[in-house]
DNA sequence: ATGAAAGCGCTAACAT
DNA sequence: ATGTTAGCGCTTTCAT
């Protein structure tokens, strides 16, 4: 039983390939009697239009590619979940790449995609690329008028439609609910200093110092390096100054931070307030449960999705949009109560 | 600048579209000088080859379907990135799509897949299919020699290569090694008695009872439905006897379970040993930090991989295979020490 | 109501 | 060394 084809089928009924498919199409051009016999021996040999064929055709795809720098990241997984879907709702697929944070595994990653596999492209940079800055591969897409929705770290360098986390209103409101709970020496924890996202979020931090007229001290600000040792690190912030609440940057450096901090003696809550970013499954589940800040990274998904395919479809003026995704506290154990 | 084509440069040069076509493909039948000119002009004007056009002819994809349950869960999810990071290395592309565990949607996105979108797929079976056990859909991409391999979710009606966890083995393992720690009445929750995968190592566990002379005892067999209330059964449960040992067949129920009886004044690891199936994040976070059953993921995502390429390369016999990923106990905080 | 022919972009066997 | 042709499977004018 191998596949069947157009051809054969006309043979089959001794007509032209060009009737076979406007039956199977049920065009009214064809006699009723020979539609329905038509598309009767389709149904029973389980015609299938050769999908490779009708793309080539219609120069469409109807797909999507997604590059993710990590799979593994659960925000990301999220955020997968939430184009799956509304990618599934509207009839399109997913051609999902993983560039491993890597800038050389974009760029290779981005050039196969364009080349006419997918309708359009949602992506969020590795490390390396923010990093390096280099975004020619970007703009070779979009040369190419191949629709691109970047989305979480994105570049201002970049003009196309965007879908971010408000960075900044996140860092600064934490900053604010911690002054709120009576903590004033907030210290920071980011393993993601290279990211547009980490930095926004530290600023908005400082805003919120500012306001509230407590000077701004670096050394409050603890930046990881991969092969930095937290443990260490952790220990030189607490003997620094008496700490009161901590902003970890990402969910398993929080989770982490809460370790440390119980281990040395502290509790959390009474002495020490923890507030996570990216509200997954740890953050609940650990002890005690981790106050975190979400970023609806379904519904950030379903956004990109949204505003990809109505990019595809022309359904959008010429100007690109960038749509901020609020983020909300999710407030648990690991905060003083108000 | 839109997409360029052969016949394009065929103008520019006024040559034919073949010799363009060998130019570009550093055939030895075309003279140097053209050769080098044509192939810079190519360069220069960022020519790509339309994968749409050369799919159709060379009737293959270079791309692989993958298909599993639930990208949220973790075990997923580094079966996923296995399966990319070979997939990566071999050249190959995943479409990648969702069954949300339900049947109808498995259904329609294999008939997607089968479509020639795809040369080869790897899938793990949706509760709902594994539940009403009907596998035409599996049968259809057989009959169509499209190369499947299942994965951890399978079923013995369908013949395809397979790439399995060693369930019934890690049940009866892992209750052995309760056994060992002195705990004899042991629990079982499953929030996955649907699933083979649940119902093997509950038989695994089923096995060790009996080869210590421990009647099995049904009431010991949690089983949890989508609506039920775990905290409600699991404290019939510890009331029913007093247990020392539970068995959780998923992170998240472990985790859970572990939740409830620390709330209901036991102490995890003197009073009750718990060992959770999954080795995720979560369990090695966890307060306290929870003994689980790792089925390494991600190799089994390679395996599955590599399994898929080797057959639709045809480097292997007409035999399927299938290959069992062995388990390992990550041994932590909740159960008691040898 | 049916069919012939062109074409999507590319490759490759077969001329010249 | 270069060109011609056919064809992958399908849709879609434009005849008939």
């Amino acid at each position: 039983m191998k596949k069947m084809t157009l051809k054969e089928i006309a043979q089959v009924f001794n007509v032209s390939i060009s009737t076979v498919s406007k039956a199977i199409n049920d065009s009214h051009e064809i006699s009723y009697g020979l539609k329905t016999k038509i598309q009767q021996y389709a149904k029973e040999n389980k015609y299938r239009p050769n999908k490779l064929a009708l793309n080539l055709r219609q120069k469409k795809t109807k797909t999507i590619g997604v590059v993710v720098p990590n799979i593994l990241n659960y925000f990301f997984t999220q955020v997968f979940s939430g184009i799956e879907k509304v990618a599934n709702e509207k009839g399109y697929n997913l051609l999902s790449c993983i560039s491993d944070e890597s800038y050389e595994k974009e760029v290779k990653t981005l050039e196969f995609l364009g080349g006419g596999t997918v309708d359009g492209i949602i992506v969020s940079m590795a490390e390396e690329t923010q990093f390096k800055s280099k975004m020619d591969h970007f703009q070779n897409l979009l040369d190419e008028h191949i629709p691109l929705v970047m989305f979480d770290r994105v570049s201002d360098d970049v003009l196309c439609d965007k879908v971010v986390v408000d960075d900044y209103e996140a860092g600064y409101r934490t900053a604010k609910y911690f002054l709120n709970l009576g903590c004033t020496t907030l210290a920071v924890v980011s393993a993601i200093d290279q990211s547009s996202v980490g930095r926004l979020r530290v600023d908005g931090y400082k805003k919120a110092l500012s306001e509230a007229d407590i000077p701004f001290d670096d050394r409050l600000i603890l930046r990881l390096g991969k092969k930095d040792d937290l443990e260490l690190l952790m220990s030189l912030l607490l003997n620094y100054k008496q700490i009161d609440g901590i902003m970890a940057l990402d969910e398993i450096t929080a989770v982490e931070v809460l370790r440390i901090v119980k281990a040395r003696g502290y509790k959390v809550q009474e002495d020490i307030s923890v507030i996570g970013f990216t509200n997954g499954k740890l953050s609940r589940y650990v002890t005690p449960s981790l106050t975190a800040v979400s970023q609806h990274g379904t519904y950030l998904g379903e956004t990109a999705a949204n505003t990809l395919i109505e990019r595809m479809e022309g359904r959008t003026g010429k100007d690109f949009s960038t749509r901020i995704i609020k983020t909300s506290l999710v407030v648990r154990d690991s905060t003083k109560k108000l």
